[in-house]
RNA sequence: GGCGCGGUAGCAAAGUGGUAAUGCUGUGGACUGCAACUCCGCCAUCGUCGGUUCGAUUCCGACCCGCGCCUCCA
């Protein structure tokens, strides 16, 4: 009998369209694919959201089960890759990888761990090929000019995960239909290259994969046949994880891809979706030049994951505020270690499909206690704050240095803000208020705020 | 046209069949030489209209508005 204290992960699944208890495969292996990006750009925040999300996601599933094993896919070939590097006159291999560098910057910048493995499309060519070799075999695949397409009608509850049937996407299908297509609906598994595209030796002569076969070749190869949880951006729902499921499912005989299917919801910029083709996204370099990355992460972990989130510079100056909130009432008590209450609200609140809003304001009320309390009873709280914080990638920091590291090229010094405060001290000591606080003045100016207290001046830059 | 999501305070954002967490902002006060920090307090009846119910923001229905997907897209 199941014991209703006991600490359950619940997570909404996209497949029965409601949260299920989480079921592993294996309870010693845990295996998640997220899908990464396609290189050919620096990414934007909305790229970073399921990044975010899942990492938690597998921060959390790691306080639960001994081994997760957790991968996240570049993909370095696709059309979009061979047009950008032909226009720089770049060599395609030294362009994605480029971008996958930046890529893998600017998700350590917010503080996301690196996941287990990190699988390249282009080092699972021959896996591609079988893959589709076996799908021809089974009678799910043919070839066409050149072409080879999976065959949509050739199984039997295509469209299960979208929640679609054939004849409703056809209805409003705004894409015109390749000749060498037997049913419109079909997808390309192969595509054939030029002479001057990228391209590889295949039974269907020299060519390249089509988008989706990458993500079932190598959770496959990588975690297995079927794997715990699969992930991303709502906005591969369909066609990308639908025809995902396609392959792999009929590639294995109708064994499951994944259990669980998880999909994040958009980051919206005055109300509308921020994507690439509309031209508001927001890049996370970009931003990383007037934002703390943990101040990024703490806007995306203030959201439910699976809602629409707004985003705007006054939403980040928000969360640099909270943030400065917090880590000031870690700044003024002693760090201990930290350590996950497993009977928290703000760990329930994690396991209950992750709702990172709950267990933020879990946050902010552990430290606020923490600040009213003392000894053992502090340390504990303190404990149990940092411990639910780790568990979100944030508050991992030393607070002094939160406040005071120098943020810009032109930042005023350590050394000269502690002179004017001797300064202003001794002003104060003289009674020269009008000294003390030109000093003050000044030094706020130049973005530093002072604090006075009993056990002297501390200072912070704001 | 098909499928789906959402509308909660100035800005964000949770949540619940019994009159609504949390953060930022604003505001009153304490503390302070003055500030800052901190502390105490204040600021919403949950899109509209009906229905179910002893009672609905929470369930059901209609409507209005916004948004997403339908093979570029996290």
């Amino acid at each position: 009998m199941s014991d209703t204290n006991r600490a359950e992960l619940v997570l909404y699944n996209t497949l029965s369209r409601g949260k299920n208890a989480f079921q592993p495969i294996d309870p010693n292996r845990i295996t998640m694919y997220v899908c990464g990006p396609t290189v050919y750009n620096r990414v934007h925040i909305g790229n970073a959201r399921p990044v975010v999300v899942f990492d938690t996601l597998y921060r959390v599933l790691q306080s639960l089960y001994p081994t997760v094993i957790y991968a996240r896919n570049i993909t370095d070939i696709d059309d979009k890759i061979m047009a950008t590097a032909a226009e720089l006159g770049e060599d395609i291999s030294t362009f994605s990888e480029r971008y996958a560098q930046a890529y893998f910057e600017d998700m350590a910048a917010l503080n996301n761990l690196e996941p287990t493995i990190t699988p390249y499309a282009t080092k699972h060519i021959p896996e591609m090929i079988s893959m589709t070799s076996l799908l021809i075999a089974k009678g799910h695949a043919y070839e066409s000019d050149g072409h080879v397409l999976f065959a949509v009608q050739s199984m039997e509850n295509y469209g299960q995960l979208s929640g679609r049937s054939l004849d409703d996407m056809l209805a409003g299908a705004r894409v015109e239909v390749a000749e060498y297509k037997r049913y419109a609906g079909d997808f390309v598994l192969w595509k054939p290259s030029s002479d001057e595209e990228p391209g590889w030796d295949s039974p269907w002569g020299r060519g390249r994969p089509g988008w989706h076969l990458e993500c079932s070749v190598m959770a496959e190869k990588h975690l297995g046949k079927t794997i715990d949880i699969h992930a991303g951006g709502q906005d591969l729902i369909f066609p990308h994880h639908e025809n995902e499921i396609a392959q792999s499912c009929c590639a294995h005989d109708g064994k499951p891809m994944a259990n669980v299917w998880m999909h994040n919801g958009f980051i919206n910029i005055d109300g509308e979706k921020m994507s690439k083709s509309l031209g508001n996204f927001r890049m996370v370099k970009d931003l990383l030049d007037h934002y703390p990355g943990e101040v990024l992460r703490f806007v995306i972990l203030s959201a439910h994951y699976r809602s629409e989130q707004s985003f705007s510079a006054e939403l980040l100056d928000s969360a640099w505020r909270s943030l400065d909130s917090l880590y000031g009432y870690l700044r003024s008590s002693k760090r201990a270690l930290p350590i996950v209450n497993k009977s928290g609200v703000g760990y329930k609140a994690l396991l209950d499909d992750l709702n990172t809003p709950m267990a933020v304001s879990e946050l902010h009320r552990l430290a606020k206690q923490m600040h009213s309390a003392v000894g053992a009873e502090q340390q504990s709280l303190s404990s149990e704050l940092l411990g639910l914080a780790e568990l979100m990638g944030l508050l991992q920091r030393d607070p002094e240095d939160w406040f005071t590291l120098a943020r810009g090229v032109g930042d005023i010094s350590k050394q000269d803000i502690e002179m004017l405060i001797a300064k202003r001290q001794q002003a104060k000591g003289d009674k020269d208020y009008s000294g003390a606080d030109q000093i003050r003045q000044s030094l706020l100016d130049q973005g530093v705020v002072l604090e006075d207290s009993r056990a002297g001046t501390q200072w912070r830059r704001s």
